[in-house]
DNA sequence: GAGTAAGCGAGACGGTACGTCCGGTCTTTTC
DNA sequence: GAAAAGACCGGACGTACCGTCTCGCTTACTC
């Protein structure tokens, strides 16, 4: 149970963060202001300055705050299909307008700032990354892939492509194009016994060892 | 031969080009300031206005105008080798100090800023791509691909991790982190013989068409 | 004729001052505000601080540039009487509630900005004590006062109680009370021989009845 | 015998004023701050609202509880140098490093704050003017002034110079220019005999050269 | 060549937000 | 039950750039 003054400072965090988004949402993260939020929030400038750091910082913690629910994905046997599922998620999200637009913007505000790129990196993108590695890792142990995949890379050739087209085309996440790159990524391997079949190649995977 | 009004207004712009460059380079995009780069280039500030729309749009033409050369490269016979070099040659720019921290910025102002996203899509990023897909395409031609190989899809799984490195983990780009890419990328088909070897499973490349 | 730079300065900063005088009486030199000069006068915050280093300062330049007149008397023949009638108008500028109760305010300001204090004794205390003196010294010369009448000192003796009157009881500021003390001041030596003449009059005192 | 609250809250009281006194000595009274005295006291910022409503009250009562003794002067049997006493006193109060700065400020801070200037004229001013005239009228009753001597306008010609040098041209307050004042004020008539004897003497002046 | 127009440096200007500071109120916790 | 500690709103501070604007000066082009 929260004491009193946890209380209080809860609900004036929360309010601040949600006017945040709002504001956020309205008028662009461009044209987002500590001093406007402060004030349709009806809260002092240095109430946020106490709390963030920084513009991006507080964007930051009001996007995640407000959007844990979407990191969380079920767990069904078929650990292949729930990594579609997880990614799909991440994908809708990020295409999600409420959430997308803001989030880019701050992916660009880390392009200069270090210290939220840390930030950005250490809770949100570490995360998920950490989770995609994860399933990645059940199937080759479940022997869905074969043992010698790079997981560490197969993420980055997952996610790669998918912050590619956020980033800099700038075109839409369909999860057609996810599933596009995943059917890449397990070209060849998806069932176990096939690859025993094709023995003959060493190289089955198409995602080699480091080594 | 252009005439002197315009050969004075050259070296004007080229003279507020470089002075963008060695400023940003000095006190990073974030503090670099269109008044400043006025007050250092001995330059009105309508002059800079007259010429640029916005701060990203200058140092968007300062960093291409400054960095042209590193677009082009050789062709030698091999053309995935010359893809590899080609590969090499834009990551060493963008891992490079007096190029790397900038283009960064820029790609962080352009996620809101949309008419910098289009220039910049429009003059780095697509030009890129589109060399990258021609060499892919000039190797599916001569046979060192499969005729199924999804071209534009491939360009993005060996684009995408860079960039992923590059914008969000912001680690090293090193050649060793290219040739895994590009390793994986080709598994399995590099020699074309051993891709017939396997024919019967038609998913030969690690990345299959779009169908 | 003044070029159009300083005619285009000039009305921008005689409309600031104005704008100053007007705030400064509506709500009092403790309210008023370098933002809401600005705000109301229709100028940058800039504009001002580019020419004035301080509100004191700024309010001191309105005050004396918007009433320069006052300081300027006739020269009738009789010094005495003319010097008379400039203290009248010095008294009645301070009493009037246009200049009065702001330029208290200023006074009080210059107990603690240095600066401000020797603007205000350069541009207003010490060109009216010189005035004053010059007066005294002109009716010294003409053999109304005596010869080793001390010009500085009587001239304290005149404007201190004025002042103690202003700043510290804050009592009203009337002719009669110059006339006390002014009379106080010439006590048995206005007509020269009358001083002779009077010797009868033990009361040679130089604070008379109030009578 | 005070009870422990008492006590204690006297302590508290004084351990503020204290620490207003020697933090307004260091930094000025323009840079002094509720909050920072509340810091350096140890205090809570409550404490100190709930005893004086402004910055300016609580100097006040600082500057004359830690200076009682200053308003204390002995009578002998000169009345006039008893005066002259008195005065030496106060002026060497007003120009002593430790009262002179704080108070001309806080005179100051009474141009605008008028429920200040009534507390100072009601604790400080009043109170030692109603001396001087005491003092005055002694000596009138004595026979050493004449008996239309006019009490209050003396008193007024004795502070009005000495507080227009400490406010008005801030130069110093020296016994001399007391003296140089008294003088001017009691010319001819300190030994009543020397008026008489005096009367030959054209120079009746009530002011006197400064040689 | 003289006159005219354009480009330019310089920098004033109205705005807007910055991040800091303090006033004065209120709440929580400690002694 | 008073007091410290300090969070909180509000609002002004003085600064920094923005993007627009005027001002003379200097060329360069036209007639």
């Amino acid at each position: 149970m929260p004491d009193a003054s946890n209380r209080r400072s809860t609900e004036r965090t929360e309010a601040i963060m949600r006017t945040t988004l709002d504001l956020g949402q309205e008028i662009g993260y461009a044209k987002l202001t500590i001093e406007a939020v402060a004030a349709r929030a009806g809260a002092g400038k240095h109430t946020i300055y106490r709390r963030w750091p920084s513009k991006g910082a507080l964007l930051l913690d009001s996007l995640l705050c407000l959007h844990e629910s979407a990191l969380a994905y079920p767990d069904t046997g078929d650990v292949i299909a729930d990594l579609r599922a997880q990614i799909y998620g991440a994908v809708d999200l990020l295409a999600g307008p409420s959430f997308g637009p803001l989030f880019r913007a701050l992916i660009g505000e880390a392009q200069y700032d270090p210290q939220l790129a840390a930030a950005l990196n250490e809770r949100f993108i570490t995360p998920l990354a950490d989770k995609t590695v994860a399933r990645l890792k059940a199937a080759r142990d479940q022997g869905q892939l074969s043992p010698d995949f790079d997981l560490t890379l197969a993420m980055a050739i997952l996610s790669g492509p998918l912050y590619f087209q956020f980033l800099i085309t700038q075109g839409p996440l369909t999860h057609e194009y996810v599933d596009r790159i995943l059917d890449a990524l397990f070209a060849g391997m998806e069932p176990r016994p096939r690859a025993r079949a094709s023995r003959a190649r060493p190289a089955t995977s198409s995602v080699r060892p480091v080594s």
